[in-house]
DNA sequence: TCATTAAATTTCT
DNA sequence: AGAAATTTAATGA
């Protein structure tokens, strides 16, 4: 898949205007409690761009210290081990932020990220964020709120991955996601997140095979529902199913 | 229970 | 048609 270099699209995907950029500056979640002011310098300073779906936002090779700040859209962050194969880490939506991996910033330098629509991403140096910070303590306390967000997530897979079954990972996270990305749809949550079965896979730690396998009898006891890329959730019966096989 | 291997089949572009 | 995604089946740890 084509290679997103950061940040040399310079005509085509930019933010518009500088009133669109604006506008989308004071929607993202960590700046909410900056005055007009401070945003429009803000807007001067940070390029915002729009990332094609597929490409490859950061990778382990690019330099380290850029905070990235997803706008819209969903981003996969992952590692790729020694022998070739992919763990996905995380799938971020509107809102969250990653990349850094000094002061500020979740994560390892060994990640990549990878855009899995079209995403809007504002990239920010780190000495840049830690200044912000230290003149509106406000916007550390949100980053706080956005990390601790994302530890609580890993803490919760971590111990999911080490005493369930492929069963009891998968439903626990489908309920996760659809909790991020769900759109309700009758009794079911639709995950509005395109995920293959080998996604799906490298999330829990499992093979493709087993998650077909593993899906297709959830989908007949109607837990779930499933086609190609898509999946539903009934998220009361997989929450009964969790804590009753405890 | 689940990874692995192999192969067939379906669905997308 | 060709690629990608999904499914099925057999085997062994």
């Amino acid at each position: 898949m084509a290679r997103f270099r950061w940040p040399r699209y310079k005509t085509k995907g930019v933010a518009r205007t500088e009133g669109d950029k604006l506008w989308y500056l004071s929607k993202i979640n960590l700046f909410v409690d900056l005055d007009k002011a401070t945003l429009r310098r803000l807007a001067k300073v940070v390029p915002m761009v729009t990332v094609p779906r597929g490409s490859t936002i950061t990778s382990p090779s690019d330099p380290s210290g850029v905070l990235y700040l997803l706008k819209r859209g969903r981003v996969r962050l992952f590692k790729i081990t020694p022998d070739g194969h992919e763990i996905t880490m995380a799938v971020l939506g509107d809102g969250n932020v990653f990349g850094a991996t000094g002061a500020v910033g979740l994560g390892s330098p060994d990640m990549y990220a990878q855009a899995v629509d079209s995403c809007l991403v504002c990239a920010m140096r780190e000495e840049d964020i830690s200044g912000l910070i230290q003149k509106y303590p406000k916007v550390g306390l949100r980053l706080i709120g956005v990390l601790s967000q994302r530890v609580r997530e890993l803490e919760g897979l971590v111990e999911s991955l080490s005493h369930e079954s492929v069963k009891g990972r998968i439903m626990r996270l489908l309920l996760h996601l659809s909790s991020d990305f769900g759109v309700a749809d009758g009794e079911y949550t639709r995950i509005d997140v395109p995920l293959t079965h080998e996604d799906i896979a490298s999330m829990i730690g499992s093979t493709r095979e087993t998650v077909t396998a593993t899906l297709s009898e959830l989908n007949n006891v109607g837990l779930v529902q499933t086609g190609r890329r898509k999946i539903a959730i009934q998220r009361a019966g997989c929450e009964a199913q969790l804590a009753d096989t405890q």
